[in-house]
DNA sequence: CCGTGTTTAGTTACCT
DNA sequence: AGGTAACTAAACACGG
């Protein structure tokens, strides 16, 4: 929304919501989480707009992580000190942006308290989480490659191939690349290539999308986002969180390297993270119809926050969780 | 003290 | 128009 008398978009407030913006900070981490200040700071590189006024959003992002049910909070380990806990997603929120806008979400994102299947504790979660980020690099380490940075296709669930990639709505290439129609009327179209100045991942998708941005206030930031790996990820390869799913099954178990996994400590045992179903039924209610930015918006009224979970038997899934209004 | 986290309340904007 | 989501401000508690 160019606002007559402003020169360029940089320093205008982007058009996303504070959930999209964490939501994307927490994406684009490899672990999935991250503490209050990196999103503060993931915010800030990508978006001039909020290198002022800190004082006003950082307050409104706090608000949000607190308020809202599709964020959770993981405690520090004991080795892991400092302030603050770190911030996840829940891994049910990722429906909440199909109608395409991401200033708005369609439905509030509720967990049901009452729901037997969810963990009460969000150590469980955390716990989930935990497994999921050693996972992830011990695969790394394993293969001495790059673990793809991004999850994108980590929500690409249910193993039924998805030749064009499903990504999580809330992978930041997802939420920024797809094509925006401006309030003021401009279209950006995210197949727009655009160099470099632009934090995404370029090769995340299946969409064979180099994603390139109409989006002028958003920086690049160098290194926050592996956008050299190209990230070709079968769909079924992975699972909730990213991790991918064949490196899951292999790596349960295996050595750990001394990573940030700032959660507590599980057990030596992984019962808690039981071999990953595959295929895992989806998280997100409509994944590929609604996946076209077109025909989300006809697929938003008829979502049934129940009907996914219900089938769920990943740790990840027993989160049950619904958007309530 | 400062950063973090929670909560309440009011306003604005969007959607149905 | 009404309901709801998003935004903002503020107060307060807690912990490093």
């Amino acid at each position: 929304m160019p606002r007559p008398g402003r020169n360029t978009y940089s320093d205008q407030k982007p058009p996303y919501s504070y959930i999209s913006l964490t939501a994307m900070a927490i994406q684009s981490s490899p672990e999935k989480m991250l503490p209050l200040s990196e999103i503060y700071k993931f915010i800030m590189d990508r978006f001039p707009y909020y290198r002022e006024n800190t004082q006003r959003w950082q307050n409104s992002l706090r608000h949000n992580l607190s308020f809202n049910d599709c964020f959770i909070k993981i405690p520090r380990r004991p080795d892991q000190p400092g302030k603050g806990s770190f911030w996840a997603l829940h891994p049910s929120c990722g429906d909440m942006f199909e109608n395409g806008s991401f200033l708005r979400r369609r439905k509030r994102f509720k967990v049901l308290k009452s729901d037997h299947l969810a963990p009460s504790k969000p150590a469980d979660a955390a716990q989930y989480l935990q497994q999921q980020a050693k996972l992830r690099l011990s695969a790394l380490a394993a293969s001495g490659t790059h673990l793809p940075q991004m999850p994108a296709a980590a929500y690409n669930l249910g193993g039924v191939a998805q030749p064009s990639g499903f990504k999580h709505p809330f992978a930041i290439e997802n939420i920024i690349a797809r094509e925006y129609k401006m309030p003021g009327g401009l279209a950006f179209s995210a197949m727009q290539p655009v160099p470099a100045a632009y934090p995404l991942p370029n090769q995340l998708t299946t969409m064979g999308s180099s994603l390139g941005t109409g989006w002028p206030h958003v920086y690049g930031s160098a290194g926050m986002i592996d956008s050299a790996t190209p990230i070709s990820m079968a769909s079924g390869d992975y699972s909730a969180y990213g991790v991918p799913l064949k490196p899951l099954c292999h790596a349960a178990g295996q050595t750990l390297p001394a990573i940030p996994v700032p959660i507590k400590p599980t057990p030596a045992a992984v019962p808690a993270l039981p071999a990953l179903p595959a295929p895992i039924p989806t998280l997100l209610s409509n994944s590929p119809p609604s996946l076209s930015p077109k025909s989300s918006q006809t697929a938003t009224s008829q979502s049934s926050p129940a009907t996914p979970s219900e089938t769920l038997t990943s740790p990840a899934s027993a989160l049950h969780s619904v958007a309530v209004h």
